[in-house]
DNA sequence: CTTGACTCTGGACCTTGATCCAAGGTCTAG
DNA sequence: CTAGACCTTGGATCAAGGTCCAGAGTCAAG
């Protein structure tokens, strides 16, 4: 076991996960972090799971996981067994929901291309396509 | 003309528009509408067109532009002939922008969807793919 | 006239995810 | 010992886009 209590200031940890100081107090105020332990000074004192725990948490924000869905990922991995389906679950749920938006900005993307291409890019605003469409009138929608 | 200056309480307009009061006399301290004509009792005092300019508004936001960019877009479209194709141009922009979230919410997609496949939703946390992925290389914190 | 629905203003408050600050205490190298 | 880097706290601030409220005035129906 390589795992020494390697006593990581905040500073450290921030630099080697790369997020703020402020970030890692914010996160262990909104209990995405679990409080750490403290020197005698009050400085608080990480290991090295701590860096890893940011990672996963900048690595599921990427995901598009909002911090409390984290803060529940987090808590389910804690939970060994029963942990792993909900996990799973929940990456599902992530997954439906990245696809719906996608699908949505696609939708977006068609129509509003398709307004670009009938612009002629001159004329009077009355005519043009793109103001046409959001104000709304009968475009025929 | 059928376009009489029909005189809409602000009630009336949100009810049309489909917004909350509130958000169109934050929208009009905002820039997003014009001050309204007033009542001699004070009241705001609405035309169709408000109604048309909050649904201009409502697809704008849909289509993905802030609110800065929608006062910039309705700035734009009342400068006839320069307006027309700034508004393109910026539609253009908008459509780009889209087009690259589009292709990064792929991205995640894929990477979530592998992760999800290739965990068998039970077993022990320290097997989840899932949770391994999101944890970072070396788990063994 | 009375009642109830509506509107007025100004400012406070909300959410999310941080970021920044001041005043002070601590730690470490030289 | 001293300078400079680092850490502590609580609270303020930010961006975006609103939402809500109190207290007061107005409007339309019966």
């Amino acid at each position: 076991m390589t795992t020494q209590a390697s006593s990581l200031t905040i500073g450290a940890v921030a630099r080697r996960a790369g997020v703020a100081i402020d970030t890692i107090r914010y996160y262990e105020r909104e209990g995405l972090l679990p409080e750490p332990q403290r020197r005698a000074s009050g400085y608080r004192s990480y290991g090295e799971g701590t860096v890893a725990q940011l990672r996963f948490i900048r690595r599921a924000k990427e995901l598009g996981f909002t911090l409390g869905e984290i803060r529940e990922l987090l808590a389910l991995s804690a939970d060994r067994q029963r942990g792993v389906k909900a996990v799973k679950r929940r990456a599902e749920q992530r997954l439906a929901a990245i696809e719906q938006r996608i699908a949505e900005l696609q939708r977006v993307r068609d129509g509003l291309a398709e307004l670009v291409a009938s612009c002629p890019g001159h004329g009077k605003p009355e005519q043009c396509p793109i103001l046409r469409a959001l104000g709304g009138e009968e475009v025929s929608a």
